[in-house]
DNA sequence: ATCTTATATGAACAAGTGTTCATATGTTCA
DNA sequence: TGAACATATGAACACTTGTTCATATAAGAT
């Protein structure tokens, strides 16, 4: 009844044991829910969604989404950390695109999620 | 150069004038980003991995995920709100479930991305 | 009815987040 | 070299988040 920390009442103990023993790594829940973490904000959505249009500098970034080259930046640096986009330096600008395709299946299939017609 | 409340610098005008207008509704980005936000945190990725394998009621995802009965619930409650997961009611107990495929989409395109051989 | 079990929820608090402001870094051009 | 420009970053602050603890709700068992 109690073969952990945790004492809360086992109703299926087989099903139990077995989903532990093929459970996810700590270590892997966290890497995936800090990139989820990083699509969990309005501004990153923005910035990954005009980003998924066409490559741009930071400053056009700002301009599109109508915020300061600060808070762009701030976020840049965020997607960036998590690999969710890229950028090349070209002369004084720095150039941001998406890393890889994955993003945009993600994007795409939240969009779907949010979509479902049974969803209010 | 300032035709919005922003005065950054623009580069590329035209391009910049093309997203603006394509861009999606902050009301839309609000939506999407709370979803991942949702998926955004290690206790609910490990909720869904779990569910991913078997509807399971909530005393039996506390044992599984080694955690007391009220953090899953509070946990819980978010997934149901975002419509990640959907339960029914049978006897004292309540069995969650995943709520649709596109969760399990978006979780394995997650773990494609983060296992990139080019990311450390 | 009363007791036990399963789940949900409100309050509280530490820890984390996103923006602004000021400033630093680095590049181009005169 | 120095001025102007594009981007990055540190500090600060209001706001949000995830857990714990205590308790409420609700269903089955005695």
């Amino acid at each position: 009844m109690k073969d952990d920390i945790c004492d809360t009442t086992i109703i299926d103990k087989k099903s139990v044991e077995a989903i532990k023993k093929a459970m996810v790594r700590h270590e892997t829940a966290e890497r995936l829910s800090e990139t989820f973490k990083a699509l969990g904000d309005p501004t990153r959505i923005r910035i990954i969604y005009a980003l998924s249009k066409k490559e741009l500098c930071v400053c056009d970034i700002s301009a599109t989404l109508g915020m300061s080259q600060s808070a762009v930046s701030h976020q840049l640096r965020i997607l960036r950390n998590l690999k969710l986009v890229k950028f090349k330096k070209r002369g004084k600008s720095v150039y941001y695109s998406l890393d890889d395709e994955h993003i945009m299946s993600m994007f795409e299939k939240c969009v779907e999620h949010v979509s479902e017609p049974n969803k209010e």
